[in-house]
DNA sequence: ACGTTATGTAAGCATAGACTTACACCATGG
DNA sequence: CCATGGTGTAAGTCTATGCTTACATAACGT
């Protein structure tokens, strides 16, 4: 018998380093050659570990997705049950650090290719479906519960998230009025 | 004398064009031979109205921008002075007509070539102050009034527009929530 | 030890895309 | 009517980039 295969594991290595170089230059500019140049390796170790540049793409939505997710299940499963609010608080301070936005804005340049927005509209949705929980919870409602009033909160906030990130990016939104911006407006959504 | 020069006639004429491409297609996607295509002329007249492809997207910008106030000065110049809840209103139902969210998006892809995240911001921070004179104006603030309330009651509101558009453009927010969205959620924050 | 097969290197290919050049044409004002 | 210079067409250059191939090397199980 021959080596056995380490893809698996060299996906997970090079995974994130791949959805960072995405998430900052964006679909188009992040070249293949660049991907390798980060990682380390030559272009065709990628080829070898994804079949085009497209999957390289996807799998980053997934990864930055999931490492998000990850973190606000254990913010809420650590800080006793304050729930919506304090992921408000904590996202204030921490925002968009694994590259969520940004990976959500690359992608949006590239919704022409159905593959590309096929992955991102699901991952989305998650992201959305958990939000959702949170901001129902906190209105004492079931899970999928309290009806579009909860909906509507729900993507109000996310586009607080969002604005707070694009604000950043121009540098248009002061540090100081973006660390309010998601504790101040969020609350006024959350409590309707 | 030879002919006079209609370059700038030109320009006018074509920029609308350009705008579009650009809008519907990202920076990196809509090459010089597409937008040149677009506008039923070959590259290198493009290359006579603007110096480089930067430039013309940088035109294309401020183009979106133009367009966007005259649409909105003419709605409230118009419409007695419901003001600010007006344009909310306008809004969820013109939801991005001219552009100018896809244009923002493909612009935040490109943040780190200087002169284009600067015409970017300069743009943007022009819209954000007409949108603060309207919020200002609600809350009977004079025009820079109103404090720090009003910049995160500006802010969320983008907020609303922006999530807005990724909504539609993901196919996650279904039309009828998106109508009610701006509203519904866009009063509560022009309230306080 | 040995054959099998993953892993890494280097070079190459084909296409696309930003930008240029050469040139024919024609509207204009004197 | 004619010279000037703006307008349009066609082709070409050069680089970047997605992707492939050929080959050397180094593990792993028997």
């Amino acid at each position: 018998m021959p080596r056995p295969d380490r893809s698996e594991e060299r996906r997970a290595e090079l995974l994130p380093v791949v959805a960072e170089a995405f998430a900052e230059l964006g679909y188009r500019r992040a070249s293949t050659a660049e991907l390798a140049d980060r990682c380390g390796v030559r272009v065709n170790i990628l080829y070898r570990l994804w079949p085009d540049k497209q999957a390289m793409f996807i799998a980053a939505i997934r990864h930055v997705f999931d490492r998000s997710l990850e973190t606000w299940e254990a913010l809420l499963a650590d800080g006793g049950d304050a729930g919506a609010p304090e992921l408000l608080r904590y996202e204030a301070k921490h925002l968009g650090e694994h590259g969520f936005y940004r990976i959500l804005f690359a992608g949006l340049g590239e919704t022409d290719d159905p593959e590309i927005k096929a992955a991102l509209a699901e991952t989305y949705a998650d992201f959305l479906a958990f939000i959702r929980t949170q901001v129902a919870a906190h209105r004492g409602a079931p899970p999928r519960g309290g009806g579009a009033a909860v909906d509507l909160a729900v993507w109000a906030i996310l586009g607080l998230g969002t604005i707070a990130n694009v604000g950043r990016e121009l540098g248009l939104l002061p540090p100081r009025l973006r660390e309010r911006l998601l504790p101040e407006m969020g609350d006024l959504l959350l409590d309707g």
